[in-house]
DNA sequence: CTGAAAGCGCTTACAG
DNA sequence: CTGAAAGCGCTTACAG
């Protein structure tokens, strides 16, 4: 940032008027003529004036910039999100800056800490996997900073969230499998103490409960994150049971990939033997063969409403009290690895 | 925003010294007494006393911000490129503001403008698709505000450069093919407008000529975009050729897994009928069954390097003004596509 | 080792 | 419709 900008002040003496007036005239501020307008914006676009919007935001105590905090951007969820937040701020002229917490308790908190002084106008967050406290965020409320969650959101703690139906659309899933004929159904289930796990774990078991009676809990095999190798060991398990499962419903995308190919390797045909379905429609759901029965997770659709939310909560006049909970419908996307003939 | 926040000001009255020595003693200024800063320090802490970097950044003429051009977020190269420097950029101190061209150079110019007056210290970019005329970054050079592209580099224009050596992982690519026995190998190449994809186009040429002295043009099938599904046709043209060539090397991993996909239902045996090699090492190259071989493009490397020589630009004393390339090397990754027996 | 003063480049309430 | 003045919250050269 060279000294070779010019100011306010150098456009004010070569026009021979007062800086406020330069400073009026280029904010399109009613009480200035037409025709010093006109003057004052021609000179400037020929000087070339650009100006100091660090300035301006310090004068006007707005950085029109959002925090952005996520576990990590290469996660194609968390990419889907931002690319929705870019989206909606850009048309909305805010900028946003982003911080990856590597699902550390501790950088979450360094990254709270610097946002708060870099004077954001808002912050958006996913929580990293460690945290089951949510003190380093109370500071922004006592600085009139609105906070908007989204996926990983806190429990028991008052504040504005995104979230998808995930109870529902793991009824939904299992429900569509159960429909499709399937009677011993399976469940690959996320880590409990997080949430949406272990919502969807609740939606799978209320599915199967309303529409077989009872429910074999040794059909539900539990995993730690959900990776694609932890799919395979799942699948494995499975493959020794007797009568094999029919069925099986899974938390994420991978480990239903993953499932897929350990079975057909195994000999068993999807979906005549065994139909799947998984969770969150990554791109891989439909390059695996068969095709991938999925939820699609609406990712960018929650970057857009976190954003929207978040800057309507900074432009509102008497920042409300009351805080609101988004929940996005997801959608379930049927293709071959459900399609039992 | 509110304001509720304690200034420099406020903890000199409290603790009766002047603004100035408050600010040198937060800022651990050697003149100061070690009494005093303490005193000062545990204070600032007792009252939850939080600087204000944007007036610091106006003081000093540094935002310590860095602008980031990407086509889109989501596409899972960016993603890692831009979480390379958002890494970089963390240590150092340094904040990542990012924006999104959307590949239209309108969008492109529209952020560059943004982008001056925000007083980032320096850019990273990824050209759009759209853009071969680089006018719109020239004002950034006059600001003294220093430029790094990755990847779709601006050519015929002297700036700095992040790439990784196209002609020659192509070549290496190619070579390995030709070293596991291929004797007829195709390529489904890039838009030929785009530099990388040229020189992966001269690479894989220049293996053949060199290995096999004559070159088949009819063995390259030009592709616009690279999708999954134009990969699907590039695979269908092949399956009538006669002969059907034995190995195939693919500009990046979408068509590569096409074709291993419509080769398989074609009846065709992957490695052994046909071999295949891609670029990029996207994470479905490890999923697809036969696993891709492929070329480890380094994108958070890159990203990294990115962030690292924009930040020397930034801090070192006289702005060189000779441009750097930096060249990033890849590695071929052999996996089970390419292992003929 | 500490302080008084000036100033970064804007914006805005007040005055005319 | 335009201007003079104050000030946002820091930092720093200068003085002591």
């Amino acid at each position: 940032m060279k000294d070779s900008r010019i100011t306010l002040k150098d456009l004010a003496q070569v026009l021979n008027l007062s800086p406020s007036t330069i400073s009026r005239a280029l904010a399109d501020h009613p009480a200035i003529s037409e025709a010093t307008k006109e003057k004052v914006q021609k000179k400037a676009e020929e000087l070339g004036f650009i100006p100091n919007s660090i300035a301006s935001s310090f004068r006007k105590k707005k950085s029109h910039t959002l925090g952005v905090i996520v576990p990590r951007i290469d996660i194609h969820f968390h990419s889907l999100v931002i690319s929705g937040i870019e989206e909606f701020a850009y048309k909305t002229g805010y900028n946003v800056t982003i911080f990856q917490s590597k699902d550390s308790i501790t950088r979450e908190k360094e990254i709270t800490k610097l946002l708060q002084n870099k004077m954001v106008e808002g912050v958006i967050v996913c929580l990293a996997t460690e945290t089951y406290n949510y003190d380093h965020f109370k500071k922004f409320r006592k600085l009139g900073v609105p906070l908007v969650f989204y996926d990983r959101v806190p429990s028991n703690y008052d504040t504005n969230k995104i979230v998808i139906n995930d109870f529902e659309s793991a009824f939904k899933a299992t429900e569509h499998l159960i429909k499709k004929g399937c009677t011993r159904i399976a469940h690959i289930a996320g880590n409990q103490s997080t949430p949406i796990f272990k919502a969807r774990l609740q939606g799978y078991k209320s599915a199967i409960k309303k529409h077989h009676g009872n429910l074999d809990e040794k059909l539900i095999i539990p995993c730690k994150t959900l990776s694609y190798e932890e799919g395979a060991l799942c699948a494995e398990k499975f493959l020794k049971f007797s009568p094999m499962p029919d069925g099986i419903f899974c938390a994420n995308d991978y480990t239903a990939v993953s499932v897929i190919q350990v079975f057909r390797k195994a000999g068993i045909k999807i979906p005549e033997d065994t139909a799947v379905v998984g969770f969150s429609n990554y791109p891989i759901s439909r390059v695996i063969e068969p095709h991938l029965t999925t939820i699609n997770d609406r990712a960018f659709q929650m970057g857009i409403e976190a954003a929207k939310l978040l800057i309507r909560l900074i432009e509102e006049e008497k920042k409300s009290i009351k805080s609101e909970t988004i929940t996005l419908e997801t959608e379930l996307i049927i293709r071959e690895s459900s399609m039992k003939p």
